[in-house]
DNA sequence: CGGCATAGGGAATAAAACAGCCCTAGGTGC
DNA sequence: GCACCTAGGGCTGTTTTATTCCCTATGCCG
């Protein structure tokens, strides 16, 4: 049996926004939503590379995280809105920033990525 | 059997940086590193969160990824280097932008984190 | 009724990521 | 010789995260 010998902290800045951005689709979650994409199954159109299960999961996670709200219209269809918190638009700086940078070095990055096993990423033909 | 039916896409830019930057200490990493914290063993000290182990893999990922350089000094005691290229420091700017949000929040968030299981956290005292 | 859309969750499984332990190699100090 | 510094890698087990499949509920269209 292991010893448990390291504790989770939360120490610099850094760590803190991680664990809130922690999950494949957040960060793109939020660039949405914040581009007015805001209910579930246009969030699952606009991201076709993850499951709809994630999405929701994470979802929830952003919500009890308190950077989106989640407003249900009590009506059929169902339909339900996230929206950015106040909390959640402080993020958008930082989201933002990340979507600019991924976008400027796309090419480099891409292929020192596809080098990596984490993210096939073949565009397959 | 699972079929796989979903790609792992890198669509936008986020998803980019945010693969740039998977690895719990990644982000971490180049933020020491920006702060003249160079030496694997002192970035060790300076993340005592983190096992070596990981921080070993996620330095090598970074190299790998082409937003650090290692150099290796030909001298006993071994000595290694970790200095970033110009795609990390073009990287800085979203680092900085994390940990100064994460600290400014860091009230709103730590209760928040707290309460999922992800990251246990307690303070233990 | 059958199929579609809306939204969402449970259970099982797969795949990563991480933690912990042990090992090398060479010089210094006791 | 033994412990410690430096740096780093192998192996195994645990934990976390993501994927897939299947289920609910309700109104509309054919």
């Amino acid at each position: 049996m292991y010893q448990k010998k390291i504790e989770r902290t939360l120490d610099c800045g850094v760590v803190l926004t991680k664990e809130v951005l922690h999950g494949k689709w957040k960060s793109t979650l939020l660039h949405f939503i914040a581009r007015d994409v805001r209910r579930p199954s246009d969030l699952q159109r606009a991201i076709p590379s993850a499951t709809r299960r994630v999405l929701n999961l994470q979802l929830n996670e952003l919500e009890q995280h308190g950077l989106v709200s989640k407003t249900i219209f009590p009506q059929l269809p169902p339909k339900v809105e996230y929206h950015l918190t106040r909390l959640g638009e402080s993020l958008l700086p930082v989201i933002e920033a990340m979507e600019q940078w991924g976008n400027e070095h796309r090419a480099t990055l891409e292929p020192l990525l596809a080098a990596t096993p984490r993210s096939a990423s073949e565009p397959a033909g």
